[in-house]
DNA sequence: TCCTCTCCCCAAGGTTTCCTTATGGACGGC
DNA sequence: GCCGTCCATAAGGAAACCTTGGGGAGAGGA
């Protein structure tokens, strides 16, 4: 079986027409040399070089070999080449999955740091929430999952359905903070902190399904059901609906600070009620150096 | 440094999806893949596969070195398949070069038989005497030279400007005979034998020059020297100028078998006179598989 | 013609690499 | 819950590789 260092030490050697050169070249002794061509004449079964006097010359297979070397060889530069760019971070793609809205200021923090240190890597953005990032993540479909969970649920979890493994790898970013939003001329719009008791009797408006599910938990903990008016993972949405005076909602910190809160004052809400975002990735690719660099990328944006 | 067998091994766990079931592909065991995956994955500085489960899945730099082995590995079997042939004496030229009119019986026998026993190879041939045959043969301008001599002197003998190496290789071939051609109405022509120098008054017709040199030397020891009237190294006009009854002349019975001998007659001379005809090669160049080929066709049609 | 330099081959030794066997942990299917 | 498959790891032996040291032969110069 020809191996890519028999074909490097034949072209040495026919450029140089010298086993000496050639073992110069190449960084070793002679005598390696001298082995490595006993070894791919035993190879092919022929005689490749003709050593007559003091000149190496190629025989018919050995010019066959060397110039077949000389395209094997390229295409293994090349594969190297395009290779090192990859771990070089001089390229690379990393297809981020990300909660819808959930990572307005993040995402594009990151992604912008990410461009401004690797101008050649590619960061390319879908939304989808948890399971089916996580899913995405084990198809191949993507890099890097952001996420958020209220409790210590598995990532993998399936509503219905049981749990996914729990090899993941989970990059804590930050713990987001809910905040209370009430429109401006309501009689908490000033208070420092409200008790979610307080609010049972308000209509509420509520963001996506898992958020909407954690909001019944928290506020069942307290002792009532809320009454859910509106239902939206749009938080724009959410803050219209408060501004406009159709009820309070429970939002994440983030969320608030990335829209325009007009019409709507947020209170602190007791008992604390925090998020934890995390980014979520397999093993093998946080090893992968544009994944871990996004992953720092990551990581900065929330600490910043 | 990325070698051929790291691309085999990628590629074989690339498209079977599982380490297990390229061993077997590569008729190895798991482990052998397993640290052939890991020595790769060092040598590219980046994770190229995802062990995401039971499946395995190529990460980008995986995707990207699996991409390069297609070709790398086609180009390198492709190279081992045309050495192959080479080896297998499919394929193969051979570039034989004689001495003018020496071998007109010899050679297209050889030839005829290395046709018929290796049609995919070539052989192609050119006239040169030695030293000019030796030159290049040495040159690398042919692999066989056929060559005679009348004594040991060597192969590569210069008449002007000493000996080259004596490094070749030499196949005995035949010693051809030489005999003395008289016109047929000539007192000699029915003898069985002549002495040479019965012939010392007869006007001479001589070969090539090495063959004059020695027709001279052989004369010169029977103590004469003989009257050379014409020289040409062409047998077909040496045998005209005979017939014609211009001269006699002494030349190879091989020459004589292949030119029609009209009005002439052959005779034995004494003392005997005979050259060595021997195809010549380097020492690697004879086991090439082309050239160890021809040449035993060579001396199997001088044999015959 | 002799000397010297260079080149290649050969042999021996040590280091590294490679492969195999054996074992354990994890996942998936029945 | 059991079993089969898959991969990782460790340890051992085998093979490949490279280096050092020495020898023979040719080429060029004095």
């Amino acid at each position: 079986m020809i191996e890519a260092r028999h074909l490097r030490v034949l072209r040495a050697v026919a450029t140089t027409g010298s086993f000496s050169a050639a073992a110069r070249e190449l960084g070793c002794t002679q005598p390696a040399v001298s082995q490595q061509m006993k070894a791919l004449e035993s190879a092919a079964g022929t005689p490749l070089l003709v050593r007559a006097g003091r000149e190496m010359r190629p025989t018919q297979a050995g010019e066959v070999l060397v110039r077949h070397a000389a395209g094997i060889l390229a295409g293994l530069a090349a594969a190297e080449e395009e290779v090192a760019a990859l771990a070089g971070l001089r390229a690379g793609r990393v297809r981020l999955v990300s909660f819808p809205s959930g990572s307005s200021t993040l995402v594009p923090t990151a992604v912008a740091a990410m461009r401004a240190d690797h101008p050649g890597t590619r960061v390319s953005l879908v939304e989808a929430e948890p399971p089916r990032s996580v899913d995405m993540l084990r198809a191949g479909d993507c890099e890097i999952a952001l996420a958020f969970r209220y409790d210590a649920t598995p990532w993998g979890y399936h509503p219905a359905g049981g749990w996914g493994r729990d090899d993941l790898v989970a990059r804590p970013l930050l713990t987001d903070r809910l905040v209370g939003l009430v429109p401006q001329e309501h009689p908490f719009a000033d208070a420092d902190e409200v008790g979610i008791g307080t609010l049972a009797e308000e209509p509420w408006i509520a963001g996506c399904p898992r958020c909407r599910g954690h909001l019944v938990e928290v506020c069942e903990a307290a002792g009532f059901t809320p009454r859910i008016d509106f239902a939206t993972d749009d938080y724009p949405a959410v803050v219209g609906l408060v501004g406009a005076g159709l009820g309070v909602a429970v939002l994440p910190e983030l969320a608030v600070e990335s829209v325009r809160p007009k019409g709507t004052r947020a209170v602190r809400v007791s008992p604390a009620v925090q998020r934890e975002v995390v980014a979520l990735t397999l093993p093998d690719l946080a090893r992968v150096p544009a994944v871990a660099a996004m992953l720092d990328r990551l990581e900065a944006a929330a600490h910043r």
